[in-house]
DNA sequence: GCATATATGTCAACAAAGCTGACCTATGCG
DNA sequence: CGCATAGGTCAGCTTTGTTGACATATATGC
């Protein structure tokens, strides 16, 4: 009789954790981009060009190609919106000083200004997450990610330092 | 002659696992999508195909109107997937019982089939990184994403119990 | 019972951002 | 010299979002 009514079906609880997992992760996702491509509607642009001044703010100098590997699109995709923000002075192309087939690239000061306003908000967004979870939380957060992240891109994330505040990058940008 | 070099400047700590955090996201919602993506890519179907599947598995009898409040999507985008995946026999459409303006939707046979493959590979990879990561980092995680996701997707994440494992829901889709 | 609101569907046109395939230039390197 | 690599470009297609206009069936309040 007993064995009518268990208590808890640790299978159950396992599924339903990781639905809800998966479920977190599409919210806050479809939340954290879209208040940015509202403001970056007013400039002609998409979450495209956003991505590509994110990451360009990010590694400053960086290649054609090692943009490409982090964005994960082909160059033809990318190409049509670095253009734009070429023509348009958000970003700085000048050769390699080693390589001068590769087109460095680079935000302009317009394009860090752009740039600025687009990252700002989402950066509150996780400010106030981080504050309202507390420090512990954050490193469990950074644990389970990390083991949805691809080892290469861990790497990058945990070798990069913040360029824009630091005026220079401190790690390699390397895969 | 100390203060030239300051250990550790807090605002640049803060810049800098902000942007992280940021960047984590990215990357994992980028890997976790793709490879679903490739498996719907065999029945002619895409990304907006499988956050029908996944919703209507999750939530089975849910209305049109109740979809939509979760996709954030218009209904004309929603109609054109919604359509194929009815015609083809994954989504079962009929009317409301008490309201029968409504067309509530639930999961055919093939269409729980068609769920149950795309999303397990996504559950093992939550399953992995839960793991790896272990259960209080799992609680940590939670706590971010809480501050990440809209007050009302949270309540709806943490409603729902387990439909399709369960074979019926224990609590209210609402809004 | 009529008027209005709501749930849903549909047609048309458009835009963003991916894709493939083909081909080109400039430069590096053995 | 000859091949490989970094990058660009043209053309065409697909998916998935958008707006706007309009249609139907049903619910609901007075």
């Amino acid at each position: 009789m007993a064995e009518l009514k268990p208590g808890v079906n640790p299978l159950f609880l396992r599924e339903e954790e990781l639905r809800q997992g998966i479920e977190l992760l599409f919210y806050a996702y479809r939340d954290f981009t879209a208040e940015a491509d509202a403001m970056l509607a007013d400039y002609g642009f998409g979450r495209a060009h956003h991505r590509v001044i994110y990451f360009v703010g990010r590694y400053p100098s960086i290649s054609v190609s090692k943009l490409l590997a982090i964005l994960q699109i082909t160059k033809q995709s990318l190409s049509r919106v670095l253009g734009q923000l070429v023509r348009q002075d958000f970003i700085d192309q000048r050769p390699g000083p080693n390589d001068r087939r590769q087109r460095l690239l680079t935000l302009t000061e317009k394009g860090r200004a752009l740039e600025a306003r687009l990252t700002e908000r989402q950066r509150q967004m996780f400010a106030r997450a981080y504050r309202e979870a507390g420090a512990e939380a954050v490193e469990g957060f950074r644990k389970v990610m990390r083991g949805l992240t691809a080892e290469e891109d861990w790497r990058r994330v945990q070798g990069a330092s913040a360029p824009i505040l630091a005026g220079r990058r401190l790690g390699p940008v390397d895969s």
